[in-house]
This record gives structure tokens, sequence and C-alpha cells, in this order.
DNA sequence: CCGGCTTTGTGAAAAAAATCACGGATTGGT
DNA sequence: ACCAATCCGTGATTTTTTTCACAAAGCCGG
């Protein structure tokens, strides 16, 4: 199956929201959902629904519908699903505690295996049956461990371009980092950046325009 | 000049990257800058940055570049970095916690001012200089301190819908939503949501399909 | 098994956003 | 003071993404 249209980059993530709505009403009992359902559980058109699956093949019957199970079957094939995803964490302040206590990742079927953290009063913390190392050790436990193909940078901004570079090196292929920072990596690494500061301003954007 | 330009809504959320790179070129001691270097640090195209600008003002000199200091100050301007933003956040779990400690948002200006939760394990935990508060005081809270117009949503899915309700009702008009779920709110209301898992799952859709 | 409803899948159209490309302003060197 | 090099601002163009709209397919009641 070659994917010769091309899909926009946002649709993947469209396409996670429908998994999430389908496996609530899947949870339900629901045994079919239309587009327009789809759409508004999500807050997008039926139109966009419909686009998006179109992206990835032909799962509705006309008249009908899709079908729930078959659905969330062939969307977690999609997204990878079927596998455990292994994941290490750069960093042991603030966030990066609060994901390794989290426990929607592992519901969601992402493991953190490994943590690591530069600071020795870090080094050594517990977090349930996870131990936070030395960062020193990073670059072995990953060839170590070659499942780990994702890592989450949750270090101070001045540190990640460093992290980044060491990950990048032990084979890592996708990054989600916390930092502040423009990370700069040959291309064929994914980077996703979380920017709360940034998002809270697009807040203070929004507010502000509106007092006038 | 009236901004009867249309604005991609991505755009503030560039002008915002910036900032962040103006404000280390000033620390730095950098005087003026070109689009083509804002570009560099901002990982866009020059093309890209002098329209971005372009949306909002002129800015720059032909031939010299920008002047960081009075870029800065515009774009702090425009963003509302003039102000002390006030915040509330609902839910001190992992990542409300998470949030409470985080000194990057001081930083930047905002200030988490209340801080709520429904269970009574979490009332009355203190972080720094503030105390988590039982739920039920929410509305009289923000009622009584009206400078609070952000809101951060820390909870657990199914409790997220009424959360954001009664943060509505009090007069929040912008809230970062932490919590796996569709809120469904009247417009008039900002909504940024933060789902780790979506941002994992686009992670296991790229390394999916491209073991293929 | 017919006819009226639904609902999909998808080309075509529209809208939105990014990129191009260039006139003209500015600078710095000589 | 001139020239070459730099660099902005922006209309025009291209690319990307979303929306429209409809033929074809499937469903259901009678």
């Amino acid at each position: 199956m070659q994917d010769t249209k091309k899909v926009p980059k946002s649709a993947v993530s469209r396409i996670s929201l429908y998994l999430r709505e389908i496996t609530r009403l899947e949870k339900e009992g629901k045994e079919s959902v239309s587009s327009t359902d789809l759409g508004d559980l999500t807050g997008l058109t039926d139109a966009q629904v419909r686009k998006d699956l179109s992206y990835f093949g032909q799962f509705g019957r006309s008249g009908a519908g899709y079908d729930v199970a078959p659905l969330k079957r062939a969307i977690e094939g999609l997204l990878g699903k079927n596998k455990a995803w292994e994941i290490v964490i750069v960093g042991a302040g603030n966030i990066g505690s609060a994901l390794l206590r989290y426990p929607g990742f592992k519901d969601q079927g992402f493991f953190i295996k490994e943590a690591f953290d530069i600071d020795p009063k870090k080094v050594d913390k517990r977090f349930g049956e996870l131990t936070v190392k030395d960062v020193r050790g990073l670059e072995a436990a990953l060839k170590a461990n070659k499942n780990i193909k994702i890592a989450i940078i949750a270090v101070p901004a001045d540190g990640a371009q460093n992290v980044a570079d060491l990950l990048v090196k032990a084979g890592i292929k996708c990054i989600l980092n916390f930092a502040p920072v423009l990370l700069k990596l040959n291309s064929g690494v994914l980077i996703k950046n979380i920017d709360l500061s940034n998002e809270l301003e697009s807040f203070s954007f929004f507010l502000s325009s509106q007092e006038t």
C-alpha cells in the first residue's frame, strides 16, 4: 500500500483524536459511527473526518458509516499501537518527574524505560520501578536497548542541545522537547516542541488585543 | 494603522519564538538582527520572519535589519508582556503540581495565583506561597480576583468538562487544557490543548511508517 | 425488491498559508 | 559622494489544507 497521496501534517494528530473517541465509543458499546458523529465528538467537520480517514484507506460503508471495532483496529495499526513503545526521559526536574509518575503513558502503550539527569541530587531517585541514572550512562544504556527510539527532553534550555546531540548519536529518532530552545539536528529526526510559556503568550496576546 | 490584514493563527506563536530569541540576543549585547538571522535562530525562513512581523507593523530598516531593543519592546507590547498575568490551576496531581513548582512561568510574567483540587488529600498542600484549595471555593475566588483570566486544567479527563464550565462561568477567558478530552464551550473562550499521548502517537505513527 | 434516506469517498473549488522575488531604502567602504 | 552589498516590506505566486458538493453505494421499511 503506497501512500501516493499527500497527507497533511496535522491529519495524523487528528487521526489520534478519532482513535480516542472511537475507543470511548467502543467502551460504550456503540457498534457504528458516522463521520458527522465523529466530527461532533472531535470538534471537526464531517468532511474533515472523511478526508482524513481517506488518506489511509477506505474504512466506511456508504449509507452505514464506520463500524467501530474494525475502524479502531485500523487506526491502531496506522498509529503503531499494536506495539509497546519504549521511551527515555532526560531531566528529572519538575516536569520530567511529573511525566515519570504520570500513568497515562503506560495506558497508551508508551513505556518509560530509562531516566537520566546530570544533577547528583536527582540521580538514584526512584519513581516506581524506575531509577534516575547519571546522564553519563545515557549512550551506553541506549546502545544496550535499541528498542528505545523516542526521547523526552525535560532539561533546562541551556543543556537541551547537548542532550539532543547525545540522544541522536545513540539512535533516538523522535524527541519531545520541553526545553524552550530550538534543537538543531540533522533531518531524519522528528522533533516536537512543547513550550508552555509560548502557549500562555498566545493567551496574553489574545487578551491584550481583546481589551481595546 | 489598524490590523485589517488577516493574521495566520500560527503567526502569533512564531512571534513568541522571535521574542524568545531577541531576548537572548539582547542579553548577548547584540544591537541589531536581520530577518535571515532571526530565521536561523528559529528554524524559519527569512521571508516568514519578515511577513510575520509585517502583520503587526514595520519594525525594520531596509539595509540595516531590526534594532533589537525596540523590536523586543514592540513584540512585548503585542504579546501583552508589559502586564503581569494571573493564572488559576485546577488539579494538583502530577502535572498540576509540576506546573505549580515550575519557575519558568513567573520569569515570563505569568503568575499562578490560585490552585484548586477536588481531592481532600491534595487540598491544603502548599507549593511555595500557594496553598491548594478545595474546588468548591473556585467560583468565589475567581469572583474575588477578576484579574485572573487564564486557567490551566490539569484534572483527569472525566472531570475536565465540569471544571471548564465552572471556570467560564467565573469569567475565565483562556484555558490551557491538559485533559485528553474535547472541551465544549461557547465561543469567546480560547482553548489550547496539550495532549502528550497524542504527540507520542505522532511519533509511533512516524516510526511505524518508517519501518516498512 | 423498490424507492426514499443515509452516508461514504473524492474530485473540484475555495481558503489559508508559505514562499518568491523585486523595488527601493540603507549602509559602509573607499 | 558614489558604488556595491545588504536587507526590508509586500504584492504576486505557489503550495498546502480545508471545505464543498455530488455520484455512487448501502440500508430499511413495506
